[in-house]
DNA sequence: AACGGCGGCAACCGCTATCAA
DNA sequence: GTTGATAGCGGTTGCCGCCGT
């Protein structure tokens, strides 16, 4: 019959994970890759269910994560996205590369919605709000703060996305379709780099206040002895830049051995394998 | 300086679709 | 075809830091 349960939640760890933990995680998957999410805790050592693993990994270490606050551009794009596919956070998410579900749903719940309200657009019809009742205090309810979300919106939302009834092919207003996107399964990350990282680090300009120097930290705080860092993330691991402004070649170095890959295990020996992004000119807006 | 409230974010929970036995 | 595990997704919670009083 089916398979072993995942994990038996007896003994294991919950909450915040310490450095320690994303260590083990990162040194294990860069080591062994992607395998099923069941057996790593186990293998890697690690007191957390596998689910929890692919959580931290996904929304977390993933050195190809682009950290930080959403550009204006990045924020436009998830309202846009967002008023065609609803709550689908994943989807929207893979439109924005280096950003993860979590991290848009999060963003949108804290900032985009209040921004949105705050410009008279109902954040879930993406139309105009009625203007405010001038003195309804019946219907109202007392719900007329921020917080008036709930079954209104639960409602409103369920009503977005049960119009998209499939949104595989949903095509934003803008023309992402004609624009290549980094495919996350096809992160390649060298683990022994020649020396001269400097092919890729000298196309792209330092950011000065990116997330991706959030990667550098965690990475760089994790010190880890056995891992010899192939380069300084805050360079060549950034794939979007804030201003979508610039046209980044990420290379990879020659000796790549290392594979991110949510796929099979294919072990590529990839070398000087490059990205191309879209760039700003190419999208128009609608709005 | 201390306290309380609020906001932001990481992580968990629960559900569902898919896949394997 | 059925059953049950797995992976993924969206909703929710709880912790922590910041800010105002």
């Amino acid at each position: 019959m089916g398979r072993k349960p995942c994990c038996d939640k007896v003994g294991l760890k919950k909450g915040p994970w310490t450095a320690e933990e994303d260590k083990k995680l990162i040194n294990f998957i860069l080591t062994n890759g992607q395998c099923c999410w069941r057996a790593l805790p186990k293998l890697a050592g690690l007191p957390r269910c596998g689910k929890s693993c692919r959580l931290r990994w996904t929304n977390y270490l993933r050195p190809d994560l682009k950290r930080g606050v959403l550009s204006e551009y990045e924020e436009k794009t998830v309202i846009d996205l967002h008023a065609q596919l609803g709550n689908r956070w994943s989807k929207i998410a893979s439109h924005l590369p280096g950003r993860t579900d979590n991290e848009i749903k999060n963003h949108w719940n804290t900032h985009i919605r209040k921004k949105l309200k705050k410009m008279g657009i109902d954040p879930l019809t993406h139309q105009p709000l009625p203007p405010p009742p001038a003195a309804s205090p019946d219907h109202d309810n007392g719900h007329t703060d921020g917080q008036s979300k709930e079954p209104d919106d639960k409602d409103k939302d369920s009503a977005v996305s049960a119009d998209v009834k499939e949104p595989e092919h949903a095509v934003p207003s803008f023309c992402v379709d004609e624009v290549p996107l980094i495919d996350p399964n096809e992160i390649l990350i060298p683990r022994h780099p020649s020396s001269s990282s400097s092919a890729s680090s000298s196309s792209m300009s330092t950011p000065s206040n990116s997330a991706v120097i959030g990667h550098g930290n965690i990475f760089k705080d994790l010190e880890f002895p056995e891992l010899e860092w192939p380069w300084d993330y805050s360079d060549n691991i950034r794939l979007w830049d804030d201003e979508f402004d610039w046209h980044p070649n990420l290379l990879i170095e020659e000796g790549a051995q290392g594979r991110m890959s949510t796929g099979p295990t294919d072990t590529p020996s990839a070398v000087n394998y490059s990205y191309q992004v879209p760039v700003l000119d190419q999208i128009s807006w609608t709005s």
